[in-house]
DNA sequence: TACCGAACGTA
DNA sequence: CGTACGTTCGGTAG
């Protein structure tokens, strides 16, 4: 029995302790404390107007486009200025001491329009399930209550971030003190500091009262003097040292303007006193009370599917996981550390069903060494073993079982821990599944994948032993210690055996409560049939590894030295001053300051000198210094990849690569440590870089477990000769033709004619014969960039066309390629619909920044959108095919081995007389891969480097 | 020492 | 104002 059985579902109400340690701190603490402060209402009014009401109500009719907004741009506060404490205020009622002073104060706001009121109590009530404290003073304005919790949070030396439309909250901006003032909706705030404030003003924050009441404020009724603006305001409070001084001087003041001010005086006097807000109310809560605290989950749910907030929700976990409930409990151990001759009776008793395995010690490139192994039954006994100590049954015993294919296994990102076990002379098989890729497949846009992180927000468990915290197991592990002197179990020992079975009790856990996730989102068979038994093919390659011919590496680096200084020599020769060239700062000097060009595009830090902007202004001015600086970078980056490469030879003479199979949110792999899916291959100076990577001389100790053990006698004449690339041409291509069912790109793939060329016939209406290279180049980048997203504005940016032309091509396009253009209009739609794209196996991208009121991010979502299906299905594919591929190899009994995959292509080593069956292996289980509307083509090259072997 | 932005390599 | 990655460097903040 488990002893501390335990589910996501039943952990929901321990509130009243979490609430009080509150979700912003999370991690890491901030340093100080942070209050968001937010004017509810007009906050919410500023969404009413931001968002057309028809695009956003329920399917009962009530209208949401103000919660939606203020919504939105609460989370995203939350997310990005990560606020210790926060409130929201709301005006009680509109009569106010201010009416009572001035009867026609906000006189002329007409009646809110219906759609908006009824909003404000529906803002409150997701208030609610935030747990975000509303707070509102009968009599008074939000902000004034605004008012009085930043003057007392400066008094405790809190950081103060106010948002509202208000402009009188600009009274309150002072040095830790920031207004966030939207402008254009909700989505965009600008931070108005002091200097803010003044450079928009010309008068300090305190005074910008004083301007207020100058100048007037239409919205709430204020008329000001006439023909007096903010210029000639902020003037005469300058002059006259605020606007005491102004009234106390109005008769010196000159001009119509002066007798304006004269006349209307009384009114100034009235302005101010009703733009003063008031900072000392009586307040039942205090900074202290206004502690972040976790949301309710329940309650978000039921008020988001009230409002239909599909995709908002799903951005409020997303974002702000911080605000989960801390975990309350850890886990409740019940193993041991396994003595002689207890491991075998051990895994006979507890480990013949599905056993949580946690590998203890370190591994990379393709090796690694084991320092601990803790297993966790499915009966929730678990136990330790250390693998320094043990005896030749147990070793035998655990060998067995671990290598095992019916002994199910579950463990957490298995790739690295299994060469760990390979170099300790374990075999790992049987793993049914493993947390990590799990979480990745069920929200693939994760940074990571951490099992602490994943024990808490799927088990709600911290890692640790359960009743005690860390002061506790530290006590456990000292008393041991002493009780057991120089027994056979040190307290150390016995910190580490704790630590490990926690893991692996949390990695069966976790496996249950993922694989339900895992199946609601469609992804359970992509984990067991693509994913998982990726996982060893992917471990034979990093093992293996690339053999490199580490004489020309360095000669080629020593050849890009040369360049580098040779380049650098002329430079400085050219400016007359060593500068550093690798620093786009100095750069920045040296060409727009001394030199005096024609500055390029803005970056953050200033102007940017990439290699784009250089090319374009040495076509402008000639200057040779641009010339040689464009060959130094060059050269240098040449150089600098050389030289990592070679750091990176291993012992035996081979590169080993770690591929990251949970980092690509659209399924792809990526490649570390060195990264081998970017080595240089356009231009003719960078390929050379290609000839290092060569045939090895084969017979390493990795070779022999490619091809199943035993058979392997049979051709050993030992080595390999050549090496053979094979890769997918146009394949994202084909997979749009594919997903759109576009009859011309279809027709296009079965036509033989060469693509670029077909698809430019049909657009600029000429003969396959007729379409210039200069048209095929245009139709190439296109037809690329529609995948990624491409504007027309792009597409004129790179091919130095005018926009017009660019627009122009594209219309054409989509005339001809109806189906395309239909297909991506339609891939968004569903996204936005669903909340996600697919790609052919069912692999899913959450984008809930679809629904964003942010423009920038909603279509940054919508690229991702477009190219997600195509790139992650060109993923999938590929992954299909490494599996089939080392199926097939095994099967025929060929002892060729997959190096490398760099997306869309494959490199294999060759063993020697298997270069014609093992082309024909590549070539049908590639193009077989999957069963498109159009043939999968795949050209193939063999030789002696990757370089020669290219095609 | 740790982190960020600019730049640039690949598909 | 084109997607997906990883690495390096200089610069700056700590």
């Amino acid at each position: 029995m488990t002893p501390a059985p335990s589910t996501s579902a039943a952990r929901t109400t321990s509130s009243s302790r979490s609430g009080a340690k509150g979700g912003a701190a999370g991690k890491a603490a901030p340093t100080k404390p942070r209050l968001l402060l937010v004017d509810g209402h007009s906050m919410a009014y500023r969404a009413f107007y931001a968002l057309p009401v028809q695009n956003f109500s329920t399917t009962t009719g009530q209208p949401t486009n103000a919660v939606y907004g203020f919504t939105s741009m609460l989370i995203n506060l939350l997310r990005d200025e990560e606020p210790t404490h926060v409130a929201v205020t709301f005006d009680v009622s509109r009569a106010s001491f201010r009416t009572e002073v001035y009867a026609d104060y906000k006189g002329t706001r007409t009646k809110s329009p219906d759609e908006f009121r009824g909003q404000v109590d529906l803002v409150k009530e997701v208030l609610a399930a935030l747990r975000v404290p509303v707070v509102e003073v009968e009599g008074y304005e939000a902000d004034d209550v605004i008012a009085t919790l930043t003057e007392r949070a400066v008094a405790q030396d809190v950081e103060v971030l106010i948002s509202s439309g208000d402009r009188d909250a600009f009274q309150l901006v002072r040095p830790g003190v920031t207004v966030l003032y939207p402008v254009r909706g909700v989505s965009e705030l600008i931070r108005m500091t002091p200097e803010a404030v003044e450079d928009k003003y010309g008068v300090p924050p305190q005074r910008y009262p004083d301007l207020a009441a100058l100048v007037g404020e239409t919205s709430d009724n204020l008329p000001g003097i006439p023909g007096v603006g903010a210029k000639t305001a902020a003037k005469w409070i300058t002059a006259y040292d605020g606007l005491d001084g102004v009234i106390a001087n109005a008769d010196l003041v000159k001009g119509k303007a002066g007798e304006n001010l004269r006349a209307h005086l009384d009114s100034v006097i009235r302005n101010r006193r009703l733009n003063a807000l008031v900072g000392d109310l009586a307040l039942d809560v205090d900074v202290p009370d206004l502690l972040r605290r976790a949301w309710d989950r329940e309650q978000v749910h039921t008020v988001f599917d009230g409002l239909e907030f599909r995709v908002l929700r799903d951005r409020l976990f997303a974002t702000l996981e911080s605000a989960e409930p801390e975990a309350e409990e850890g886990f409740g151990v019940d193993g041991a550390v396994l003595l002689a001759g207890e491991v075998g009776p051990w895994l006979t008793e507890h480990a013949a069903d599905r056993t949580g395995v946690h590998v203890q010690g370190q591994w990379g490139r393709g090796t690694g060494e084991v320092t601990g192994l803790a297993l966790a039954g499915a009966d929730g006994v678990a136990a330790w073993v250390d693998p320094v100590t043990l005896e030749p049954a147990d070793e035998q015993a655990l060998a067995a079982w671990l290598a095992d294919p019916v002994r199910p296994k579950v463990a957490h990102d298995v790739k690295g821990p299994s060469h760990a076990l390979r170099a300790r002379g374990w075999d790992l098989a049987g793993v049914v599944f493993d947390t990590a890729l799990a979480a990745y497949l069920c929200r693939p846009d994760q940074r990571s994948y951490d099992l602490a992180d994943l024990a808490v927000r799927h088990l709600k468990r911290e890692l640790r032993a359960e009743g005690s915290g860390a002061a506790a197991a530290q006590e456990a592990a000292e008393q041991l210690t002493l009780d057991g002197g120089e027994g056979p179990v040190g307290g150390d020992q016995q910190a580490r055996a704790e630590e490990g079975m926690i893991r692996a009790l949390a990695t069966t856990e976790l496996a249950g409560v993922l694989a339900t996730e895992l199946t609601e989102r469609g992804g359970t068979r992509l984990l067991a049939e693509v994913e998982l038994p990726l996982v060893d093919v992917l471990a034979r390659q990093e093992r293996v590894g690339i053999a490199v011919d580490t004489g020309l590496l360095a000669d080629l680096e020593q050849h890009f030295a040369d360049r580098v200084g040779q380049a650098q020599a002329q430079a400085y020769e050219v400016i007359g001053t060593e500068i550093n060239l690798g620093s786009p700062k100095q750069l920045q000097t040296v060409l727009f300051d001394q030199l005096q060009m024609p500055k390029t595009k803005r970056t953050k830090t200033g102007y940017t000198t990439d290699a784009d902007a250089l090319a374009a202004l040495f076509v402008k001015t000639e200057h040779p210094f641009l010339a040689h600086l464009l060959e130094h970078r060059d050269a240098s980056r040449l150089r600098q990849t050389a030289e990592g490469l070679r750091k990176s030879i291993a012992d035996d003479g081979r590169i080993h690569t770690t591929y990251q199979q949970m980092i690509a949110a659209t399924g792809r792999l990526s490649s570390t440590d060195p990264n081998l899916q970017n080595i240089p291959i356009r231009t003719e100076e960078g390929r050379r870089i290609r000839e290092a990577f060569v045939v090895g001389p084969g017979a390493s100790d990795a070779g022999s477990d490619a091809g199943s053990g035993a058979g392997s006698g049979a051709g050993s004449g030992g080595g390999y000769e050549c090496l053979l690339t094979a890769d997918y041409s146009q394949i994202e291509m084909r997979i749009m033709a594919h997903l759109s069912g576009d009859e011309g790109l279809i027709a296009a793939f079965h036509s033989g004619e060469d693509l670029h060329r077909f698809v430019g016939s049909r657009v600029f209406a000429v003969a396959p014969a007729d379409v210039t290279p200069e048209m095929r180049a245009k139709i190439k980048a296109m037809s690329y960039g529609l995948a990624y997203g491409l504007s027309a504005f792009g597409l004129s940016n790179q091919l130095k066309i005018s926009t017009e032309e660019a627009k122009g091509l594209m219309d054409e396009y989509f005339e001809r390629f109806g189906g395309v253009r239909d297909y991506l209009r339609g891939v968004v739609e569903e996204a936005r619909r669903t909340g996600w794209t697919e790609t052919i196996l069912g692999r899913r991208r959450y984008l809930p920044d679809l629904a964003s009121d942010n423009r920038q991010r909603r279509e940054m979502a919508e690229r991702m959108a477009l190219n997600a299906p195509i790139q992650g299905s060109a993923a999938d594919i590929i992954k299909v095919a490494m599996l089939d591929l080392d199926r097939g190899l095994r099967e025929s009994g060929l002892r060729s081995r997959l190096l490398l995959q760099v997306h869309d292509e494959l490199v294999l080593e060759v063993a020697q007389g298997e270069r014609e069956p093992l082309e024909q292996l590549v070539r049908s289980t590639m193009a077989g891969a999957a069963d498109l509307a159009v043939p999968l083509d795949v050209s193939v090259g063999v030789g002696r480097s990757w370089h020669e072997a290219g095609h």
